[in-house]
RNA sequence: GUGCCCGUGGCUUAAUUGGAUAAAGCGACGGCCUCCGGAGCCGUAGAUUGGAGGUUCAAGUCCUCUCGGGCACACCA
C-alpha cells in the first residue's frame, strides 16, 4: 500500500491508542508498535491491524472492546481517506479506503515510471555484497549461477530500497588451490609432450586442464618440457588462473552479472595487509602460539574451536587472508557486509563472525546468505553436480540450453534457502509450464494492446492524466490490480530487509496472473473511447511495474515474443 | 558422534516474519476462441503442515523432544 497512506493511518492509530493509555494512566512505553498489513483476503479490507489483540493483555480489556474505542477515536479525526472501518474476527481493525486513493496511486505509478517501487529505507547506507567468488581453478557451474543470480538481484533490490551497494568478486589467486592448478596444467602439458610424470595428488581432473595445456603448447611449444621448478609452476599457475578467470568473467557477463570490483587475495600480501591484522589480534590477546602455529581464539567468540591463522611452516591460512580481506572491507567504509556462499560453506560462518568480533567490529554487521544446492533434472532424472568428482553442468551449457532469462528466473523463483530443482525440460519448454514466459507474455500482450490503441487512434499521453476519467475503473478486478500495483514498494522493501529476492519473483507472477485474468474478462480497446483510455492507462501502469520488477531480477521485458 | 539447514496436497513451492477459511503452478478430470496475442482463462478432485508435547487471544511459523533428508566438521580454499 502507498506509504504516505499507511504512515498516515499508523499515526492516527498511534494517537488514538495514546489517548486510551492516558485515560487509563498506563505507561506509554508499554505501547507496542502498530503493524499495518494488506490482507490477502479482500473481505478483510484494504488495510488491517491486529493492534487491539496485542493491547488486550496490557490494557486488561477485551480486544473487540479496545478495537471499538480505537475506531471511534479514528472516525472523529479522519474521514478523508477512510471509507469505513470494520471490526472483525477476534478483534482485527479493517480499514476500507476511499477509491480516490487508488486512482491517486495509479497516477503516481505512471508519473514515477522506472522509479516507482524505489524507497529510501536504506538511507544510503554503504553495503558490500560479495558473491560468486569462485576459485579460479575451474569454470562456473549451475550452482554458482544460482549464487550469481541471487547476488545480482539482491544488489538491485537493495539499491531500489535506498542502500548504496557495491558488488565485489574475491579472487583466490593465492595459496594451495591455484598452485595445484598450475601443477595440474604442467603435468598435462608434459603428458601431452610424451613425458611420463605423476599427476599431482588432488589435482584438477577436468578436460579444461588439457585445453589449457594444449594452448600453452601452441603458444610456447616445448619450452617447458622436462621442467618442474618453482618459476615454471608459477608461470603455469598464472597462465591458467588468468585464463579461467577471464572465462568466468565472460560467463558472468553473458548471464547479465557485472561486478563493481574484482579483489585479488594476492594483493593483500603484496600490500602487506595480512600480517598487521594478525599482529593486531595478537596484541589484543585473541591470537596465540601453540605448537609453532598461530591460533585465533575463535571458541571465545562462539565458534566450536580455535582456528589456525598462521601454519607451523609460517604460511598464512585461508582464514588469515579472509580476516584481512573483511577488515579491508570495513576500512573502505562499508557498514554492512553481505557474503553469499554456497551452503557447503556454512561451517565457516561462525569462524568468520568470531574473527570479525575479535577485530572489534559488530559481528551482526557481517551477514552470510547461504544458497542451497541446485539439482538439475533432465528427462526426469537427476544429473549429479559435484565439483570434486569433475561431474558438473557448466553455467555456459545451461545458458545455451535455456537462455539467460529462464535461467535467472528459475534461480530466483524460490527461496535461495531451499534446494532448487532445475527441470531442464520445463525450462526449455516455451509453454504454459514455464513461468518466465507467463510473465513475459503478460508484458508483450500489454505492449500489443497499446499498439492496437495507436492504430485505432486511441493514443495515451502518459505525461498528462487530465483526460482520464478514473471513475470508469470501477470493476472489482481493476481495483484489485491497483491494490497489487501499490504493494510493489512494500514488496521491494521486504525483499531488501529480509534479503529475499524471490519475493519479487512471486509478486511478478501474481501480478501477471491478475492481468491475464483481467484481459480475458474485459476488453481494453472498445467502442467507448473514455473507457478505452482509462483502461489503457491502467494497463500502462501494469506494464511499468512488470518492467520494473523484471529489471530487478535481470530478466528482459520483451515487447514481442 | 557434534553443529547448521530443510520436512506443507501425487510432484515443485507460497504463506505479508505469530494473524482471520494454509495459497499457487505442474500432473489428473471437465469446460471457454465470430472478440485487443489460447504462451491465455474458468471449474472439480486432492492437506490432521513428518510425529509428540509446550508457550497464548492466536502456531505451518516460536521452545523442548523425536523421526526422516541434505550439508559441514583441515595447519584445503
Amino acid at each position: 500500500m502507498n506509504k504516505d497512506i499507511s504512515e498516515r493511518l499508523k499515526k492516527l492509530l498511534g494517537e488514538s491508542i495514546q489517548k486510551i493509555f492516558l485515560s487509563q494512566s498506563i505507561d506509554l512505553n508499554l505501547m507496542p508498535p502498530v503493524i499495518l498489513t494488506t490482507p490477502r483476503n479482500p473481505e478483510h479490507g484494504h488495510m488491517s491491524t491486529n493492534i487491539a489483540l496485542q493491547l488486550s493483555g496490557i490494557l486488561q480489556r477485551e480486544p473487540k472492546q479496545i478495537a471499538s474505542s480505537i475506531t471511534e477515536e479514528i472516525i472523529q479525526r479522519e474521514s478523508e481517506i477512510i471509507n469505513h472501518i470494520d471490526i472483525a474476527g477476534p478483534g482485527f481493525i479493517n480499514f476500507y479506503l476511499n477509491e480516490q486513493i487508488f486512482y491517486h496511486i495509479l497516477k503516481e505509478i505512471v508519473l514515477q515510471r522506472e522509479k516507482f517501487g524505489c524507497s529510501d529505507i536504506g538511507k544510503g547506507e554503504k553495503v558490500m555484497v560479495e558473491f560468486v567468488s569462485v576459485n579460479p581453478t575451474g569454470p562456473l557451474h549451475i550452482g554458482h549461477g544460482k549464487c550469481a543470480a541471487v547476488g545480482d538481484a539482491l544488489t538491485k533490490i537493495l539499491k531500489a530500497a535506498g542502500y548504496q551497494v557495491t558488488t565485489e568478486y574475491y579472487i583466490n589467486d593465492h595459496g594451495k588451490q591455484v598452485n595445484t592448478l598450475g601443477e595440474s596444467v604442467l603435468a598435462r602439458y608434459r603428458h601431452l609432450l610424451g613425458e611420463e610424470v605423476p599427476f599431482p595428488e588432488n589435482g584438477y581432473q577436468g578436460d579444461y586442464i588439457f585445453d589449457l595445456a594444449r594452448e600453452i603448447i601452441k603458444e610456447y611449444h616445448e619450452q617447458f618440457k622436462g621442467k618442474s621448478d618453482q618459476s615454471t609452476i608459477q608461470f603455469f599457475k598464472d597462465y591458467a588462473y588468468k585464463k579461467i578467470l577471464q572465462d568466468i568473467k565472460n560467463d558472468l557477463t553473458n548471464f547479465g552479472v557485472e561486478f563493481d570490483s574484482w579483489f585479488s587475495e594476492q594483493s593483500l600480501y603484496d600490500q602487506n595487509k595480512v600480517q598487521p591484522v594478525i599482529e593486531q589480534l595478537k596484541k589484543k590477546g585473541y591470537v596465540y602460539n601453540h605448537h609453532g602455529a598461530l591460533w585465533l581464539k575463535a571458541s571465545y567468540f562462539g565458534d566450536e574451536k580455535d582456528r589456525v591463522v598462521i601454519r607451523e611452516n609460517g604460511e598464512p591460512t585461508y582464514l588469515a587472508s579472509d580476516i584481512a580481506y573483511h577488515d579491508d572491507k570495513f576500512k573502505r567504509g562499508f557498514k554492512i557486509l553481505i557474503d553469499i556462499w554456497g551452503a557447503d560453506h556454512h561451517g565457516y560462518i561462525q569462524r568468520m563472525k568470531a574473527a570479525i568480533d575479535a577485530m572489534g567490529y559488530d559481528p551482526e554487521s557481517f551477514q552470510v546468505l547461504l544458497v542451497q544446492f541446485v539439482t538439475l533434472i533432465k528427462e526426469g532424472k537427476i544429473v549429479g553436480m559435484s565439483t570434486r568428482g569433475g561431474e558438473f553442468i557448466p553455467l555456459k551449457e545451461l545458458l545455451q540450453e535455456v537462455g539467460k532469462d529462464v535461467a535467472r528466473y528459475f534461480f530466483l523463483m524460490h527461496s535461495h534457502d531451499s534446494h532448487t530443482e532445475f527441470d531442464l525440460d520445463i525450462a526449455k519448454s516455451q509453454s504454459l509450464e514455464n513461468p518466465v514466459y507467463y510473465i513475459q507474455y503478460a508484458y508483450a500482450r500489454i505492449c500489443s494492446i497499446i499498439e492496437k490503441g495507436k492504430k485505432e487512434d486511441i493514443l495515451l499521453d502518459l505525461n498528462s492524466d487530465s483526460q482520464i476519467l478514473f471513475g470508469l475503473l470501477d470493476k472489482e478486478e481493476e481495483l484489485e490490480i491497483i491494490k497489487k500495483l501499490s504493494n510493489f514498494k512494500k514488496v521491494i522493501e521486504r525483499s531488501a530487509v529480509y534479503w529475499k529476492p524471490y519475493l519479487v519473483s512471486s509478486y511478478l507472477y501474481d501480478l501477471a496472473s491478475a492481468f491475464h485474468k483481467y484481459y480475458t474478462n474485459y476488453q481494453v480497446i472498445g467502442k467507448n473511447r473514455e473507457l478505452s483510455m482509462a483502461r489503457l492507462y491502467l494497463i500502462s501502469a501494469i506494464k511499468i511495474v512488470l518492467e520494473n520488477a523484471l529489471t530487478l531480477l535481470g530478466v528482459c521485458a520483451p515487447e514481442k515474443m
